[in-house]
DNA sequence: GACTATATGTAGCTGGTCTACATATCAAGA
DNA sequence: TCTTGATATGTAGACCAGCTACATATAGTC
C-alpha cells in the first residue's frame, strides 16, 4: 500500500510505532514496513514532514544523535503524545464500526 | 461523528448507500445517519460537493425530479461505480489489516 | 571510483473536507 | 397569518494533509 492508502491515519501509526520506543524517521518507515507485513512503505517526503508535525503538536519529541556519523533525529513519544495516541485508536475504531455498519460485515 | 473522521472514506460511503438503491443527496445523508446507527452527521457541505465530484467521475449519474414542489437531484450508481466502490471496499480491507497489524488486535 | 544503503529534508502542488452562508418549499402550530 | 422547523440544494473561501520530485550528505562495498 502507497501513503495515500492511510487517509488520516499516517499521525496514529507513526506514534503507534513510536510507543515502542524512541526511533528515527528512516527506522520508523522501516519498521512500519515489517509491522505491516511488508504492506505499507511511506515515501520520506510523507513521514519527515509528519514527524515535524508531530513534534510542533508536541506529541513527539525530538533530539539529535550521532550514530557512526550519521546524524539522526531521533523521536520519544510525550504523555500528550500518549493520550493523542489513545485518541487516535478511539476514533479509528469508531470508523471501523461505522463502516463495517455501512459496507456490511 | 462529524465528517473529519471519515477520511477519504466518503466516497466510498456514499457510494454504498447508492448501490442499494437511487438518492437525493439529502435523503443519503439520514440514510448514512441511519445505517451507521446515528453516528454519522455529515454536513451537506461535504455531501454536495462530493455527490457533484462522484458525477464529474462518471461513478452517479444525477437527474433532477419533483416531488411534491421540491425539487431534488437523484443519482443512481453507474457500473464504474460498482467498480469504484469494488475497490474502495479493497482499499478499505487493506487499511483494516494494516491498522490491526500496527496498532494490535 | 562508483554505486547502494542509510538518513533527512524542502518546494510546490493537489484535493478533500470544513465552516459559514444563501436560497427555496412545505407543514404545523400559535 | 405568521413564524418556525424540516426538507432540500448548493456556493465561497480556507485549511492542511499527503503527494511527487528534488536536494543533500555519509558509510560501506565492489
Amino acid at each position: 500500500m502507497d501513503a495515500d492508502g492511510i487517509h488520516g491515519q499516517l499521525d496514529t501509526l507513526i506514534l503507534a510505532t513510536l510507543k515502542r520506543g524512541e526511533a528515527h524517521g528512516y527506522a520508523i518507515i522501516a519498521a512500519l514496513k515489517e509491522s505491516s507485513g511488508e504492506q505499507l512503505d511511506l515515501p520520506s517526503g510523507t513521514v519527515y514532514p509528519a514527524l515535524r508535525r508531530l513534534e510542533r503538536a508536541g506529541y513527539a519529541a525530538g533530539k539529535w544523535t550521532q550514530a557512526s556519523g550519521r546524524r539522526r533525529r531521533v523521536y520519544a513519544i510525550t504523555d500528550e503524545g500518549l493520550a493523542a495516541l489513545a485518541k487516535g485508536r478511539e476514533d479509528w475504531l469508531a470508523l471501523r464500526e461505522v463502516m463495517s455498519a455501512v459496507l456490511g460485515p
